[in-house]
DNA sequence: TGAATGTCTACAAAAATTGTCAATAAAGTA
DNA sequence: TACTTTATTGACAATTTTTGTAGACATTCA
């Protein structure tokens, strides 16, 4: 539960403009992403100066992606909230917190893993893919257990 | 960034356990693990209501692991302290938080990864193996820099 | 009985999170 | 130019979580 609620707004954000033809303002990503505007009023300027969005201001303004969707992965858009993906301060990969050495050779290494695990996985999804599933059908599994009921 | 430092203190601990001959008490358990003993006073129990240890009170009293260390897991630990390993409420395997339609189809599987993942990772080490490589000589490589310098 | 130990509960301080707001800047249009 | 629409910035308050401490108590052993 360690995904604070800024970032969840902001990866729904960068995929309503991945799934968006052009441009959306404030209030069309609020009711997009079900979150605050008021939020969003400091979460996209953030994705701005990341350069993961651009922004128009003025009538007919709005924000849209600054790079085609396939080449926004999930990592790069929780990094800029989150910092960090290690699970504990010692198991980053930079300027790690020291710790006992006894832990550095046991629970450090394993602590790695799983930060591994986490940027590999965010790292290898993208914007494209994630605006394809969005729009794509129930599973069949869904439709059959709704005729069900 | 998401493991509390108690967790921290009680995965610490449990390895000072699984290292050690003879039961600890709490003065030896904060030296080992380096943590204040006022915390562990708070952690211990929590891990003994789990069945992790079991503990002895009066003269010579102290902690023990309740199971073989190589029966222990890393995942059971943590599961004590933080409880659901999703990293975002509407990702739990237990009860989901509700979240868009669009969410459901897209970023949920996606961070249903990371949670399965982490619960491999961390369900796969037990503190057997973790007592193992905390014992283990620095490896050759640390050696060899060291040689250079 | 007294010393050594674990147990329980309440609590305070600090830090992080969450959301709001008002003032401002920029761009388009009449 | 004046007005409207939109993004930008920074300060802020409320809430929740985290972190650590302390005191009163229970249990066991010699």
């Amino acid at each position: 539960m360690w995904v604070t609620r800024r970032t969840d707004y902001a990866t729904r954000a960068v995929l309503a403009l991945a799934m968006a033809e052009d441009a959306l303002n404030l209030d069309e990503l609020a009711e997009a992403t079900e979150a605050p505007r008021s939020v969003l009023e400091q979460v996209m300027p953030a994705l701005r100066a990341a350069g993961i969005v651009r922004s128009v201001r003025g009538p007919g303004g709005g924000y849209r992606l600054n790079h085609p969707p396939a080449e926004v992965t999930l990592e790069r858009v929780v990094r800029v909230f989150e910092g960090q993906l290690a699970p504990i301060g010692y198991a980053t990969r930079q300027e790690p917190d020291p710790c006992p050495v006894i832990v550095e050779r046991s629970l450090r290494p394993a602590w790695e893993q799983v930060r591994d695990a986490t940027i590999s996985i965010l790292g290898g999804i993208n914007f494209a893919d994630l605006a394809e599933a969005a729009r794509a059908e129930p599973k069949a599994s869904v439709r059959t257990s709704a005729r069900r009921t």
